[in-house]
DNA sequence: TTCTTTTTATGATATATGTCATTGTTTTCT
DNA sequence: AGAAAACAATGACATATATCATAAAAAGAA
């Protein structure tokens, strides 16, 4: 399943300088390296399950990953999707209890692991790093308190159009400037927009008939950003 | 609108034990208590606006809160319920932004306010105290995940069921064991619950029917508590 | 108190979305 | 490449919930 092999650096990665790590010092950057392993993972591979514990956390070297949990009746709800750089399990980690969403890799994706220790002793000896890593639980709690509120009050069409410009966001663009960089099943999406697979199926119909996206397999493009985000009743 | 008086200290405070304050040494407590102000609110006042700048944390001392962020359509989202020895405008405080959400008072409530350069002055000091100060974010979060899960996978008769539960949790129930201690309006509970005002309305008449409530007025009795929580599809 | 405002309750109705079924297409696997 | 499985697209239909309207009850203000 896992594949350790060319570990790299903490020194020298290209996605650290937008990570939690930006600011550590050279001699915690060469422990860190020391100290961590690292993983490949093909599509569709679990990184870690829910309900189990933690005993480090992940980060993304290169790839993508999708955060979920499982509703009551089975169903599976995506709490957040993941790039390279992004770090998984830390909430989990800092709480002491178990994962409460597991971690599914959505295309070919390599992760670091750090372990427990060596986190919670960069938080003992840099408050500068503690405070980093509040930070990073505090965007994620902002952004679930916002999901909370669209799921409450806004309409699946909505929502779905907001899941696009999510998307987009997240994962960017191709070169064409037009098609989101990530191919996911119209289940997936669902997943994410908590909905129905057919209601996003007929949404994305209805969209492409408005000529506000266009459809290619699981490729989207978005041809008409303003009438999209007009959508998703985003006014801010 | 607020009144300083009666500062209460933070040695003797009775809600400390169950805070992120809950291990400060002596010194500590004594330059918090030195620093901070303390405020009274009537019932419906509001402690801090959504949009506003943080300056510092809000303890509550006596009283109930609740947390609730504004719709685009300017419908109002609770997204949290606050009482004794809970924290409020961490979130915002750390991440540096202005505040996500509001706060307004249930109750006539009173709360200590500790401005920033104390909390990032503990921060600082105490890996402990930054750890306790992750976890609380942390626990948050993972209620916020809990409940975007169930937004968008419960009815809303079970997500009633569950608020009702909540509130129990929350704040207790009366000297009979069985009257939720706080009184609501239906148009707040449907904005806990994520719905319109009279479909809560209905949802608890037919609770009501079924003798696993009864209604007195804004106070709310759990006849059969199990049957609640089948209701709630609460399994675990 | 009495008056005014807010809240609760309930019915009628509209509709967005979920569910089930079918068919054709695409992806995946060997 | 060919077979099997998964997925996408659509239609038909059921229903949970929102919305609007009205009346009674309760809460709050003067």
């Amino acid at each position: 399943m896992t594949n350790k092999a060319d570990i790299p650096d903490c020194e020298n990665c290209k996605t650290r300088s937008k990570s939690i790590f930006c600011d550590l010092k050279n001699d915690e950057l060469a422990k860190l390296s020391y100290n961590k392993g690292c993983s490949s993972y093909k599509k569709g591979q679990v990184i870690f399950y829910e309900g189990r514990r933690p005993t480090g956390l992940y980060c993304i070297n290169i790839g993508k990953v999708k955060i979920a949990k499982l509703g009551e009746e089975g169903k599976e709800q995506i709490v957040r999707l993941a790039k390279e750089g992004d770090i998984l399990g830390y909430r989990s980690l800092i709480s002491g209890d178990s994962y409460s969403a597991s971690a599914e890799t959505l295309e070919e994706t390599s992760v670091c692991f750090i372990p427990k220790d060596a986190i919670f002793d960069l938080i003992k000896d840099s408050s500068n790093f503690s405070i980093k890593f509040m930070q990073l639980v505090s965007k994620d709690l902002k952004s679930a308190e916002n999901k909370v509120t669209d799921l409450a009050q806004k309409h699946v069409r909505e929502r779905v159009a907001e899941a696009l410009l999510m998307l987009k966001e997240t994962y960017g663009m191709e070169d064409d400037e037009q098609t989101i960089a990530i191919a996911l099943t119209r289940e997936v999406l669902a997943n994410i927009v908590g909905t129905a697979t057919e209601t996003v199926i007929r949404l994305l119909s209805e969209l492409k008939q408005d000529k506000v996206i266009a459809l290619e397999g699981r490729k989207i493009k978005i041809l008409k950003l303003k009438q999209l985000i007009r959508t998703a009743s985003i006014y801010d």
